[in-house]
DNA sequence: ACCTGAACACCGTTCAAGT
DNA sequence: ACCTGAACACCGTTCAAGT
């Protein structure tokens, strides 16, 4: 019982730090979020956020971890689309989480962590891209290349801010061609 | 005279520095390499580096554009090539420093010297692209949107390296759709 | 004008010590 | 098991002092 209580209340406190950390990033980067400024935001001495996470790097996994089942429910609650809409509404909900999408990138030479994630992440959306353009009928040899196109364009959108029509006429191109 | 001499002294000193800040950048990324490790390569004491330079970013902003004068003259003295085959070319050539195109990147948000210079590289790449695609005649409301794709596309293919032969399938499907 | 030694305020991380 | 104060080795940058 008193084992079970205190496993919970590890789990919030855990909790708790990622919802700080997820904050803070997002408010300030990833690099100007200090380790300090995030313990103060959590209540906790500095060194205690490495009785929960191996280094810095490993609290922005268990950040992505969290963003992503959280926005997975979204996405599966989602009423049919025309692929450019679709592709418009993953650009216009990924935008508001740009920044971790940025600090992902620029975190992938030097955390082996955030490179799995990472790799991860592209397999996971390659393959719902891959389904969805195979539905709008695309010439089937073509799939693989328009994936990936796909894929480096919204990342393109998200990292260079366009105007809310660009990203229309720019996703409708990609997928009427 | 002697005033002469001493600027083409201090032109040198300095182009010695980037000289080595570029091969440092490259080996072991922007970040691993510190002010220390390159005065020490360059030869210098490690806060002469800022009698030269504003800050570690103006450093970098040195790289970039001895980097952009030195390519450009291959670029020109490049023989007519198919639409495909310029976007493989450019792959190709920007993978060899890869690196720094993806700190240039990661400096975005932090620097604005940094940002400076992206805004200015991707006018100036944007606009050659446009020239490319209007001449292998593409439709011209089309033109803008693919522009985008394209860039966005040889971004991607930067940053998440594929084989050569993915490299060209993509450039293919970007120009013949 | 050019260069430096020494210091400054920070950073992520570790460790011995407490409960 | 959980948390901390104090320290470590680094970082980019500044400044007073030298030539």
């Amino acid at each position: 019982m008193a084992r079970i209580k205190r496993e919970q209340g590890r789990e919030e406190k855990r909790d708790e730090i990622v919802a700080a950390a997820r904050a803070l990033f997002l408010e300030e980067g990833y690099e100007a979020a200090s380790i300090n400024r995030l313990a103060t935001a959590a209540g906790v001495a500095p060194n205690t956020i490495y009785w929960y996470f191996k280094d810095k790097d490993d609290v922005l996994v268990a950040v992505l971890d969290a963003e992503f089942s959280a926005r997975m429910g979204e996405y599966q609650a989602l009423p049919t689309m025309s692929s450019p809409e679709l592709l418009l509404w993953v650009v216009n909900h990924l935008k508001q989480v740009s920044r971790l999408v940025g600090t992902v990138h620029s975190r992938l030479e030097q955390s082996p962590a955030i490179n799995t994630w990472h790799d991860r992440f592209h397999a996971f959306s390659e393959q719902l891209l891959r389904l969805e353009l195979q539905k709008s009928g695309i010439a089937p040899q073509k799939i693989e290349a328009l994936v990936k196109i796909s894929v480096f364009t919204i990342e393109g959108l998200l990292a260079h801010s366009l105007s809310e029509e660009q990203n229309r006429a720019i996703c409708a191109a990609l997928v009427t061609p």
